[in-house]
RNA sequence: UCCUUGCUAGCUCAAUUGGCAGAGCGAGCGGCUGUUAACCGCUAGGUUCUAGGUUCAAGUCCUAGGCAAGGAGCCA
């Protein structure tokens, strides 16, 4: 009886008769003999299916197996440098086969390109094609090497309400729903308020979570349903944030780059790039952040491209702005020290600059652009009391939250990270969209 | 909300100045013992997004609408 066994651990097998249940990626037939490329969730084997070796009316099948039949294979695995797939390099020859279905003739989804409203029609089939598959094997690793470094750094993970009564950031970009006999509730943006209670309890802890944001944005950055990573730290200023960024996401690409290098490559990602992302990041300040992109307006001989440059101080940064400063470094930056203006009630402002908060938001290379937005967060009552006020936010709403500031409160800060922009950024993809499993645009809940 | 672009076979796209609706992939049939999104031959496959309009003639021009994408703003 062959061993049942997985694709990715197919180099342990080698000259041995195994097992494999999966379904057909790809077919070519020779004639006399027919390439299967099997893919089982793990990886994508190849499967040599030769005339002489099977039943003729099996092999007859098998010749004109439809792409996506789901079948289950026994042959011997055997090293050939010809042999396509993830990990590659190895073959099963057919000895039995069992054709579980015969998938049907009308499959849409060919191994060719397509545009991005069909196979976005057609993600539940999308996610198979082996582009897609790789990005969301990365995605997983992501998500875990990050649990798996707070973790072991002595955070707790929390789990914040994702039904709320109000908004930390205002209520325009919030989906809203009916909450029985209590009026109007809202799917958080953010865990961070419910978060800073939590600090006071354990210290150092995240939440990992969706998030809703119901912006009218629709570029490759933004979706409206995402996974958020939200650290959040007591007796932690601005300088230990940065250091725990920097750590983490260290720790992240090492971790990748350990286990998922093979579906890296497939997606034609340039390895030495992301080789170079090792803590510590360049720090950059607000002030000097405008410096240079007026330095580089300057140079900037495209008209075109010199009119997007354009910038004042007190602008937060649009995606030329944080592209232009990014390409100078090639690692993520981090930029800090914005103006208050443009950022949340709740960071704590620079001592001597009442106008410049404690803000740090963490820029990705290769125009990827902002992955982590953080601060240091108020930790006076009346000065947050004063920031509520001045937002016009409802008071009643934040009764809670001001009161973190009258029972041992302390300096604090904490960041959130977008999974899907991480994992795009890894991956080198062009679109959020293929981030994740099955995404959410403000065109679309399909399917 | 605004700006720009696009919509032609199942998919990706072509169609010159307004003048016979085309190709590759996918599908079917046939061939091939090493293919890498194979290749070669043959076959089938069309309400050109919708509704009007101009014209001898509209995929192409005009008007209105629909859908999608990219970007701006906002953000992770």
């Amino acid at each position: 009886m062959a061993e049942y066994i997985s694709v990715s651990k197919i180099s342990n097998y080698v000259e041995k008769e195994v097992t494999i249940k999966g379904w057909v990626y790809n077919r070519t037939d020779k004639g006399k003999l027919v390439f299967l490329l099997v893919r089982d969730g793990s990886g994508f084997v190849q499967c040599v299916a030769f005339k002489g070796d099977l039943d003729p009316e099996v092999f007859d099948r098998v010749m004109r197996l439809p792409q996506e039949s789901s079948v289950i294979i026994t042959g011997s695995v055997r090293e050939d440098k010809r042999a396509p797939g993830i990990p590659g390099g190895y073959e099963v020859g057919v000895k039995q086969i069992e054709i579980v279905q015969e998938a049907g003739l009308d499959y849409p989804m060919s191994l060719k390109d397509h545009g991005p409203d069909f196979a976005l029609d057609n993600r539940h089939l999308w996610i198979r094609m082996q582009s897609q598959w790789a990005i969301l094997r990365v995605r997983a690793t992501v998500m875990a090497a990050t649990r798996e470094w707070l973790d072991n750094n002595g955070f707790i993970a929390m789990d914040t309400p994702i039904l709320t009564p109000a908004a930390a950031e205002g209520t325009t970009t919030l989906f809203e729903t009916e909450y029985f006999d209590e009026g109007k509730a809202y799917l958080a943006q953010t865990g961070q308020l419910y978060n800073e209670a939590n600090i006071f309890a354990f210290g150092k802890v995240y939440c990992f979570g969706p998030t809703f944001r119901a912006e009218k944005s629709k570029t490759r950055r933004h979706l409206t349903e995402f996974w958020m990573l939200e650290p959040e730290i007591a007796f932690c200023d601005l300088d230990g944030l940065m250091e725990v960024e920097e750590q983490m996401l260290t720790h992240i690409i090492q971790r990748v780059l350990r286990e998922r290098l093979p579906e890296l490559k497939s997606l034609g990602r340039d390895i030495s790039k992301l080789e170079k992302i090792v803590a510590p990041f360049p720090r950059i300040f607000y002030d000097d952040a405008a410096k240079m992109i007026a330095e580089l307006r300057e140079k900037e001989t495209d008209p075109e491209k010199k009119e997007l440059l354009a910038f004042e101080w007190g602008m937060d940064f649009g995606a030329p702005h944080e592209t232009a400063i990014t390409s100078q470094f090639e690692t993520p930056v981090f930029v800090y020290g914005y103006p208050s203006a443009v950022k949340a009630f709740y960071m704590e402002p620079w001592p001597g600059r009442p106008e410049v908060c404690k803000s740090v938001d963490l820029l990705a290379p290769e125009g990827y652009g902002e992955i982590c937005g953080g601060s240091e967060r108020i930790s006076d009552h009346d000065a947050l009391l004063a920031r509520i006020r001045k937002e016009k936010l409802p008071e009643d709403a934040f009764k809670w939250y001001l009161e973190l500031r009258k029972y041992g409160s302390v300096p604090h800060s904490g960041f959130g990270m977008g999974i899907e922009r991480v994992t795009s950024w890894i991956c080198g993809i062009e679109h959020i969209r293929e981030a994740i499993a099955f995404p959410r645009t403000i065109k679309r809940v399909y399917p």
